[in-house]
DNA sequence: AACCGCACCTGGACGC
DNA sequence: TGCGTCCAGGTGCGGT
């Protein structure tokens, strides 16, 4: 379900609201929700006890919570349906609680982690020196982080053998972009999501990215973007960003640049929107 | 080494 | 009402 722009609103609330706190208890209601933390939920659970949590950090994607005074750090990845959230203790269960992270503190709220379709999931890794937990090692910096290294971005476009959309959400060369996104930068910049990416030029490629930065940082604006109650913020609120989709969901009504009818086709189990007149398919495709 | 396709899940919307 | 089908914002793995 979320990519950067949520993802990184989740980041913010829990940089607000579960940063600095020192963990108590933890639960893990399903198995499926640690399954990338080997040694299993119990393991999970006594790892995070008595731990300050540090700083929310992101990339791409993956969110992490560093715990003080350890070279660890809780790794979450929401999935496509996962949400973190910090509520009220007596707050009744959600249907899909997958765990429960209390404090210490007086404060009454508790992180948890609820997911429906399981896809996401929490777990516990070392952090190399730079802070990053050594499993996200291979995703790469995303096109918010003033890192990010456009130049190289460019020249692995150029080798790659493939087609623009999948490039984009290729999470090991540029992370951060999903589905929506992908389609959203790829209509405004008016490129067919088949178009092979080894003859880019540089300029090309640098239009790319601007489109890709603007969209986020818009979506981010206004909260991300939520299309029923499954994407929401640390409290539980939708973002608006649905509100202002050029391309994604938006098949059968006209293209808000040239009027023609937007399409839809499936692509990689999937979907692409595009528009028919702006997005010309490369001659090798059509 | 790259690239592709699929498996992993639950549930809502829709057609019959 | 119920059943089948399709669809959903992601990732990693195995096969080629």
């Amino acid at each position: 379900m979320p990519e950067l722009p949520e993802v990184e609103v989740v980041r913010r609330g829990l940089e607000r609201w579960v940063s600095g706190r020192i963990v108590a208890d933890t639960s893990v209601l399903h198995p499926r929700a640690v399954r990338r933390h080997i040694a299993g939920g119990e393991d999970f659970g006594a790892r995070l006890k008595g731990h300050r949590i540090g700083l929310a950090q992101r990339r791409g994607k993956y969110l992490w919570l560093p715990l003080a005074d350890s070279a660890t750090a809780v790794l979450a990845h929401l999935g496509m349906s996962g949400q973190l959230l910090v509520q009220p203790q007596d707050a009744t269960d959600e249907k899909h609680l997958r765990i429960r992270v209390r404090f210490e503190d007086a404060l009454g709220t508790e992180l948890r982690f609820v997911d429906q379709r399981t896809f996401g999931g929490l777990s516990l890794h070392e952090t190399s020196p730079d802070g990053l937990p050594d499993v996200i090692a291979h995703i790469a910096r995303d096109p918010l982080d003033p890192l990010f290294d456009d130049d190289a971005f460019h020249e692995a476009l150029r080798r790659r053998r493939t087609t623009v959309k999948r490039a984009l959400l290729d999470q090991s060369l540029i992370s951060g972009v999903g589905n929506i996104y992908a389609d959203e930068a790829l209509w405004r910049a008016r490129l067919h999501y088949e178009r092979p990416t080894t003859g880019f030029t540089r300029p090309r490629t640098a239009e790319l990215l601007g489109h890709v930065r603007d969209v986020m940082n818009a979506a981010l604006a206004v909260g991300g973007t939520s299309f029923d109650s499954l994407y929401v913020n640390v409290n539980g609120e939708s973002g608006y960003f649905d509100r202002s989709l050029d391309a994604y969901g938006r098949e059968g009504e006209p293209c808000r640049r040239c009027g023609t009818v937007m399409r839809r086709r499936p692509w990689m189990n999937r979907s692409s929107y595009f528009c028919p007149r702006c997005q010309r398919p490369p001659r090798a495709v059509s």
